[in-house]
DNA sequence: ATAAAAGAGGACTATTTTAGTCCTATTTGA
DNA sequence: TCAAATAGGACTAAAATAGTCCTCTTTTAT
């Protein structure tokens, strides 16, 4: 169902193993050589993530990439935007901007709700939770409805 | 992002326009006339939800399509899984698949716990609520922060 | 009986999306 | 000036998705 693409996964090991910001810059090479995914896809993804600014990087030799701000402040809303794009079934409702059609619309409907709602949720998340091996788990509450999520294993 | 496939709108669509159990029974023709998604695509869709248990059917002249139980007792998660397969957030924490990133890779474990999340939300979601214009807005609370999603328009 | 109306179940093609690779230009440090 | 890196695309390959079509079975009406 909902999935995120397998280089969205690979991107947040990618994130993941980067150095935090202010400490040294890591090459693709290495950070491919980190994760074990291959480098031209590292390198693909790593361009991606410092266009979105979510990655720091300098040029040249002794060049690299690092975090460009710390872990607590990149959402995995962000990852996933940086990686797929603001992607849905209409682009008003990819992002949280308010289309000015909205009143007018007949195509909001409940999925593109749900949508917003999931992803407003994920706004929540960051880097950090999804670093930890045993990060906290999250508990979505619906309609008065606590529903909890139990830690696996 | 995490977006639901268009055959999946459709399909919800087609289950907004069936009658109700006990009501008489639709044929697929009839449902793509008020839908106005072609046939093929409509019977497609019905066969797979039939598949699924969500529909019944009555096969020969006269036969055609109702829900098979209350629209307040189909999920969002069911329609999903019904028309796109039980698949995960990733490929790589699906369970039967098994990725050689494992080993190294810190983050699986987390999107899979988000992936529960958000099926158990998707669970509590039913299609009374979706064929409504103006349903109640979903409300996701995370880590005991409460995300209001307004309602549109 | 027979014919017509419908669904069941697949097989198939076409389209779109996603993944992965590669090439060339630019920047920087030694 | 050379070598190490990133930047930015272009390109190909692979996979998922959407849509169509064919044949078989079931049911009802004549
Ligand atoms: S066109 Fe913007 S809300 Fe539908
Ligand atoms: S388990 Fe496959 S990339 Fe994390």
């Amino acid at each position: 169902m909902l999935r995120i693409s397998r280089l969205t996964d690979y991107g947040t090991l990618v994130l993941a193993h980067l150095p935090a910001r202010e400490a040294e810059l890591m090459s693709a090479a290495e950070v491919a050589a980190a994760t074990g995914i291959n480098l031209p896809t590292v390198s693909k993804l790593l361009k991606s993530l410092t266009k979105a600014k979510l990655v720091a990087s300098g040029r040249g030799a002794q060049g690299g990439y690092r975090l460009a701000r710390d872990a607590a402040r990149i959402s995995a809303a962000e990852i996933i935007d940086a990686l797929e794009g603001p992607v849905s079934i209409t682009e008003c409702s990819a992002t949280d901007s308010h289309c000015d059609l909205e009143s007018v619309c007949s195509v909001g409907n409940a999925w593109q709700r749900i949508n917003v709602a999931i992803r407003r949720a994920l706004q929540e998340i960051n880097l950090t939770e999804l670093q930890r091996a045993r990060a906290p788990v999250p508990r979505f509450e619906l309609a008065g409805t606590p529903i909890h999520v139990e830690r696996k294993g």
